[in-house]
DNA sequence: TCGAAAAATTTAGCATACAATATAAAACCC
DNA sequence: GGGTTTTATATTGTATGCTAAATTTTTCGA
């Protein structure tokens, strides 16, 4: 393991850090902080996938004692980022292709159910940024910007996905894309294989076609 | 909270009660039998939808101490089963109509790519066994036997889902599967207005039609 | 020198103790 | 008597200590 700038750790910790559901949010829990803090370590690689996570270090460094530590890892065991062997700690995940291509085909229909939705749930307003990263997209495939376009196009999904006005997909979703989002990250960095790859995905389950559709 | 007899209790709790994912499975841990108990717990109602937990008493009927009794309560929150209230303890979750609505639609996109899934991924065994639970169901709908006809259908989709060999669509499904188990139960033994509406969501997605069309 | 057995060390699992927050009860004021 | 403040109690959050399992190191034998 090595260190991360905490800048950039604190920005993505910020995703879901709302303690459980309630609505006035008293000081968060030390417990979701350290799961926050691990799912930003992984997500940036700072530990690696397959790496083991000991959990007295890592609680040390962390400054916190064992007991959240433990509880967190439960949490992100939970959630698929990473692997708890009995007796022997946790490790995080390193899924294979076959595994990453179940998680990708559940995102897809997961993302085509939002693409559903979100024309008939979703608010002007929503619809507006939706259609305006829309245009943007179109725009950076016109000038065949690949990253770009890729990236325009999970902005889109994420946004199509909070504008679905259900919770439970964009739960279910966020957990999943979490799970992807370190491999995302790195074929970002090194290169394309995945825009094609979920061009590909998107055509199959006519996501695209169909927002295009009502985007006219 | 009200006593359970434990033989039902064991039963249910070996549904999933593999420690994480490695292939030898060593003792099973406290926390997994806890959590595995308080699942079952709340299944059969014995922990009430809303109903507080009070970990310490809880862990005491348990005969175990509060630290894997709060791991698994960590562990049944990330799934949705409780809600953890900040310094207020843990609440059986209580989905209201949205939320069940919600649900429902987002597993009725699951269990559709699962109907995908298994024309090219099970094997003939398992198809063969679907096969019969849906000439099996359509009996019981020739007998206008609405419950029957439900169980049938929902061993179907579990049958559907077991064949699709991806683990992450067996997994998300399982886990909604959990949230919505305790609903469909009480409606079972209440009556019906699950049936129909089940039906009604299944023609939504196409998943009834394409798989009979495909078991002929 | 290599391999196996045994001891020592490390690490996770669980229980318990202490601290902080929230709830309930009692006292007090108006 | 009703409502508010204060005190007491209970419950959760966190840290630490102890036990058992696993890993590493050392020792012994061939």
């Amino acid at each position: 393991m090595q260190p991360v700038d905490d800048s950039a750790t604190a920005d993505a910790a910020e995703t879901d850090d709302a303690p459980s559901s309630d609505g006035r949010s008293a000081q968060p829990l030390l417990t979701e902080q350290v799961a926050g803090h691990i799912r930003d370590l992984i997500v940036q690689e700072a530990l690696s996938p397959g790496e083991h996570i000991r959990e007295r270090a890592l609680a040390g460094e962390l400054g916190v004692s064992r007991t959240p530590m433990r509880e967190a890892l439960k949490i992100l065991a939970t959630e698929g980022l990473v692997e708890l062997l009995p007796n022997r700690g946790a490790i995080v995940s390193d899924p294979n292709p076959t595994e990453v291509r179940d998680m990708l085909r559940v995102l897809g229909v997961l993302e085509s159910l939002a693409g559903e939705l979100v024309c008939v749930e979703a608010t002007e307003d929503q619809l507006a940024e939706i259609k305006a990263l829309h245009y943007e997209m179109l725009a950076a495939f016109a000038r065949k910007d690949r990253l770009e376009y890729f990236k325009l196009n999970q902005r889109i999904h994420l946004a199509m996905v909070a504008a679905s006005r259900n919770l439970t997909l964009i739960e279910t979703h966020a957990r999943l894309n979490a799970r992807l989002y370190r491999i995302r990250y790195r074929s970002n960095l090194k290169n394309e294989e995945w825009p094609s790859a979920v061009e590909q995905h998107e055509k199959i389950h006519g996501l695209e076609s169909r927002l295009t559709r009502f985007l006219l």
